[in-house]
DNA sequence: GTAGGGTTAG
């Protein structure tokens, strides 16, 4: 193309030139400028191409801009460098890096002010590979020894993940910067290494470098997101006593941090440092507040600093309903959620599966399944957050069809290798009583954490299958994984179903010899509950007595189980009286009490124990049994007379009672309250909640099909030999899981042993 | 013109 010279009388082109020198030039002077330029057919020299660059640069016109570059036919390397500066501050990474790399290919070189955006571009896209080409071109331009091209190396390095790499360009730095230092620290409290973050941030101090507040917001941010939330709380007040003034950002991470660890004084002392400072109006302060609140137990600062939000997005909506569920107040969760629906709020896939966690951790596991479904109703895909939520729902209450209807939509969304998705099934399957499902689900894992080990575990301990969780302590060690405290509460669960005294020693006391681990409560509780049941309560009690720390109600009440099981009022007596002072509202202590002296015909004392019930208001737990039939769940109440079916189910039962008569069973009465007469014990019996679930499944269902039943209490030695004889009779696989473990009835014997 | 920090489900 050729070239032509401006004729300088023109009027119109001395406008287009005095726009291209002028940098506060309007987007429709630099237009006009342009097409004046296409329309007389003039190539500029390369400075006045440059501007007009420049200026299509700072208006973010990206495509003119390079459009304008293309037709430069020696582009300098500032005609690059205004549109990759542009490009970097417009965010437009991989924009800029492409610009950058034609600049390479008209074998331009970079100058020292083009490389930190180039550099901060390889940062922001994580793009390891890039940066380090750009790394070497650095070294070759001999830019290397540029300050802020080391700075945003060390910052590239950190952005991709790389910390060893920042850090051996950060110790090659001819002196410490406190930027450097802060992209340094936040990477290292990012991490989760509490040690190097102090080390680096106390070193800064040693060479004279002062930390600002961005270095503080990084160490406290870095803490909080690696879950440190107590090293960031130790740091806030550090910060504090140091005389730095939080800001926003501060404390939206440290109210965070305090959520997490529940520590509602440090929250009410950094919400006054909210007031204090006057961030009350910022939004993420805000959204934090009712996430600090909600997770620290307070529903009513919890709702006000909701209803104080001025904009409720969907983050704020979510934080409320996690907040009250979390505070029992899922009946207020429930009533929000709907009012927000009402109000058609876009609530999205957090918000349905925060409302389902809070159901199936507040006992609405109906409720969480119809939520479910619900969910899918309304157009939103379950992802693997909510199915391990949803997953528990259907193992406390026995919804087997439920169950595989989401182990089905795993498969088909292929969640099935999530950790948590995981082990949630291998749970639900378990307390479904489908323990070899379980196994199939947990075997299928293509890798394997803790948590699935233990779930897997307490599987098998569930249905007191001892051989097979010895199995799987064993093998999960030879896999590399350490048992936590809860691997041993389900070993020592396990033995205690099979009576075995010596190994569960053994486990007991190789947790602190041979693996560090202090045994805690539960497993005192477990020791307890297996030599008391193993007729040795007298070594039970011993054991409490020996106890490094005072025993709770769970001890006791191990101790009172057994007791109960053996008979023995004397240490029932110990036992109870205990477990009267730490949980008097408790109506089942008293019942055991009054069991042990009733199965001794001491009947003053069942009247005394029985008066101190009354008195206090107390009744006895009613029994409650579910039972899935046709992908509904029902529930059945001991003497609920209001159920439609009750009449029906009474004349089932009273039916194959007798004709359980007739093949030798005979009902075992001594364990009832009062001293009743025969008949009536035995009507008393007839009418506890699991048989009268079992007897509405074997009304409801086609025959030989298993039935399968959870109960809220543990069940009675006359309903496990009904379900036995029924098993038998009827050709029918029960599964009843009560509050101890699990029993497989099958042909006239159950999986436990009878001995549980 | 050139480097660092923030809230929301298991």
């Amino acid at each position: 193309m050729s070239r032509q010279v401006l004729p300088l009388f023109d009027n119109l082109h001395r406008g287009v030139l005095s726009c291209l020198t002028s940098a506060k030039s309007s987007l429709l002077h630099v237009c006009q400028a342009h097409a004046h330029i296409l329309k007389v057919g003039i190539i500029y020299d390369t400075v006045l191409s440059s501007r007009l660059l420049a200026l299509y640069s700072n208006h973010q016109c990206f495509a003119e801009a390079q459009l304008v570059l293309h037709s430069i036919p020696e582009p300098s390397v500032l005609s690059f460098a205004n549109l990759i500066y542009a490009l970097t501050r417009s965010n437009l990474l991989a924009l800029s890096l492409d610009v950058f790399s034609q600049m390479l290919s008209h074998d331009i070189w970079p100058e020292y002010r083009i490389l930190p955006n180039i550099i901060n571009a390889c940062g922001g896209l994580s793009a390891l590979e890039t940066g380090k080409q750009v790394h070497g071109i650095v070294f070759r331009s001999g830019l290397d020894s540029d300050y802020f091209v080391q700075g945003s190396l060390v910052n590239m390095y950190v952005k991709c993940g790389e910390i060893r790499d920042a850090r051996k360009v950060f110790d090659r730095l001819p002196q410490r910067h406190v930027v450097s230092c802060s992209a340094l620290i936040s990477a290292y409290a990012r991490k989760g290494c509490a040690d190097e973050t102090m080390r680096l941030f106390n070193e800064m101090k040693d060479f004279g470098v002062k930390p600002n507040l961005i270095t503080w917001n990084g160490v406290l941010s870095g803490f909080n997101q690696s879950g440190h939330c107590r090293e960031a709380v130790v740091m806030f007040q550090k910060m504090h006593s140091e005389g730095f003034q939080p800001d926003d950002t501060t404390l939206s991470s440290i109210l965070s941090a305090v959520g997490d660890l529940e520590e509602l004084n440090i929250g009410i002392q950094a919400h006054c440092c909210v007031i204090k400072q006057g961030l009350g109006q910022e939004r993420y302060i805000r959204s934090a507040l009712v996430d600090m609140y909600g997770k620290c137990a307070c529903a009513l600062e919890l709702s006000q600093a909701f209803d104080e939000l001025d904009e409720k997005d969907i983050g704020a909506c979510n934080a409320l309903i996690t907040g009250l569920s979390r505070n029992g107040a899922i009946y207020l969760a429930l009533k929000v959620f709907e009012q927000f629906r009402v109000e058609g709020m876009e609530l999205n896939v957090v918000s349905w599966t925060a409302i389902i966690a809070g159901c199936t951790q507040n006992g609405k596991d109906i409720q969480a399944l119809e939520l479910f479904r619900e969910m899918q109703s309304a157009g939103l895909k379950p992802n693997s957050v909510t199915i391990p939520c949803l997953l528990p729902a259907c193992g406390n209450i026995a919804a087997l069809m439920h169950g595989k209807a989401a182990h089905c939509f795993v498969l088909r969304t292929g969640i099935a290798d999530d950790h948590h998705v995981g082990s949630a099934l291998i749970d639900m399957y378990a307390k479904c009583g489908r323990i070899h499902m379980s196994r199939l689900c947990f075997d299928k894992m293509p890798t394997k954490n803790l948590v699935c080990w233990n779930a897997i575990l307490g599987g098998y301990a569930m249905h007191g299958k001892t051989k097979e969780a010895k199995e799987i302590f064993d093998l999960m060690q030879r896999a590399g994984h350490k048992p936590n405290i809860i691997s041993f509460c389900c070993i020592l669960s396990a033995c205690s179903h099979s009576g075995l005294v010596e190994e569960g020693w053994s486990y007991f006391n190789s947790m602190t010899k041979e693996h560090g681990i202090e045994a805690k409560m539960e497993h005192y509780a477990s020791m307890v509950n297996l030599l008391g049941r193993a007729a040795k309560p007298e070594e039970a009690y011993a054991l409490i007595k020996q106890m490094p720390f005072e025993p709770n109600a769970c001890v006791w009440g191990a101790l009172l189980g057994s007791c109960r099981l053996h008979n023995n009022v004397g240490l029932g007596e110990i036992a109870a009286k205990k477990l009267f002072e730490l949980e008097p509202e408790n109506p089942g202590n008293y019942v055991l009490l009054s069991n042990i002296y009733a199965s001794k015909a001491m009947w003053t004392e069942v009247d005394a124990v029985r008066d101190i019930m009354i008195n206090r208001g107390l009744k006895k737990n009613p029994g409650c049994s579910w039972i899935e039939i046709k992908n509904k769940v029902h529930m059945l109440l001991a003497g609920d007379k209001s159920h439609r079916e009750m009449p029906q189910i009474l004349e089932k039962l009273n039916e194959l009672s007798m004709e359980m008569k007739k093949v030798g069973y005979c009902p075992e009465t001594d364990f009832v309250l009062q001293n009743v007469e025969e008949q009536d014990k035995e009507q008393m019996l007839g009418e506890h909640s699991e048989k009268l679930a079992v007897a509405y499944g074997l009304l409801n269902t086609s025959p030989g099909s298993p039935l399968q039943v959870i109960k809220n209490l543990r069940i009675c030695r006359d309903c496990h030999a009904f379900m036995k004889s029924i098993s038998s009779l009827e050709e029918r696989e029960i599964f009843v899981w009560d509050t101890n473990r699990f029993h497989h009835f099958k042909d006239g014997i159950c999986s436990c042993g009878d001995f549980w």
